[in-house]
DNA sequence: AAATATTTTTAGTCTAGCCTAAAAATAAAT
DNA sequence: ATTTATTTTTAGGCTAGACTAAAAATATTT
């Protein structure tokens, strides 16, 4: 497997999570910021390896064998991430690119080993769940906070944007993981919400509100 | 800088430390497992770069960037060599093909984060010194073990060799860096030498005596 | 010093992974 | 149901980094 290879499998893992149908070409080559035609060409190669199935026209789907190796990655990406911010301090923000280059050294033993060091994370900074070293996922139970309604309490348990940008400022407003939010009120015009945090009241907008995964308590 | 063009800056230095001249082709072929053409197309890449120093058949020489660039991937690979056998109990004959992969990551604050955890190593896991930030590496006074006159005692402060097959001879011998040897004969005959390593005696070979660093005591 | 052997470079191929431009298929609009 | 727009694929190129085979330079013998 190259490394062009496992970016195209992790890319058709993620973007198959949010259709049930197949992943189609144009997606793909957004996500890559590369072009159709390139992706076309991959997917060919990756197909006859029976890591997708593919036919022209309609997208692509992993087999189990593509979907395995795709989690394998994720899972890397995550621990790595885990390390990063647990034992060299890095801040959640930060992690997205060094993980991105650590998730393709290949080594079941260092994978299995860090995992272990690290104490078996099920979460990686952001709150995306860590698969295992079969592939499975702890199921985690998360809804937006754009969804909840005013006066209910809810604690931050992940993001669903985690660009530098989107984190910094959550930062700038002491939202963290594991922060107890409650809404006090949403804006029917923007549906924008007031949230108290630390008994500080926040007004955030809509779009934030919707990239924020809270667990109602 | 390409993956490919820092595995030949690295070998390039590793060569020059052998040698006052210039590097020639096919021994940097050799350790590549490349052929000699391959690399003089390469390496006059790096000259155009101002990497190394390249005159036709005469081999090539690192610039002052080229050598400190080679240092740096030198100090990450035994930063995460240190780290693999410290943190995640590899054993000393297992981290090589791991810290290959590692030593491209390319992240100045996660190096130096990683070389803070691990408490600022000067040598890695088989006695070779880790150059720091700057490129400076702290002068190992060592000798080998072929070198040292029978009734004396030395201490194993690192291997010439580090293939597994040799570690792993050590390991069975009981031989680990810290050890302390005592050189009790010579054979003229084939230049083996007799040890008494935890008050057991050993014969080992000139060839091993002549990969093993000490320093006496 | 000339002849031979070795090393190194050049010239020309090949593959992976990208690209552009054009053609083909599918989707949307009238 | 055509026409128009969009998406996807094909065809043909390009570059990095490897290769082989042949030519050129250097080293070694005699």
């Amino acid at each position: 497997m190259t490394y062009s290879e496992e970016n195209y499998l992790k890319v058709i893992y993620h973007l198959s999570l949010a259709s049930t149908k197949g992943v189609t070409t144009n997606a793909i080559a957004n996500v890559m910021e590369s072009k159709p035609s390139s992706v076309t060409d991959m997917v060919q190669k990756l197909a006859e390896k029976e890591l997708v199935i593919y036919r022209k026209y309609q997208g692509v789907e992993l087999t189990d064998q593509g979907r395995f190796m795709a989690l394998m990655i994720v899972r890397k990406h995550r621990l790595w991430e885990v390390f990063l911010v647990d034992k060299l301090d890095f801040s959640w923000d930060e992690v997205h690119d060094v993980a991105e280059q650590l998730e393709h050294i290949k080594s079941e033993k260092l994978t299995n080993k860090l995992d272990e060091f690290l104490g078996f994370p099920t979460e990686d900074p952001h709150g995306d769940p860590i698969p295992d070293k079969e592939g499975k996922i702890a199921k985690i139970e998360k809804q937006l906070l754009s969804e909840i309604p005013a006066g209910r309490r809810a604690i931050c348990v992940g993001v669903k944007d985690s660009s530098s940008t989107f984190l910094q400022y959550l930062d700038k407003q002491q939202i963290a993981l594991g922060s107890t939010l409650e809404v006090v009120s949403k804006e029917d015009f923007d549906l924008s919400l007031t949230l108290r945090v630390d008994n500080k009241e926040v007004t955030v907008s809509n779009k934030i509100a919707g990239n924020l995964f809270v667990k109602l308590i």
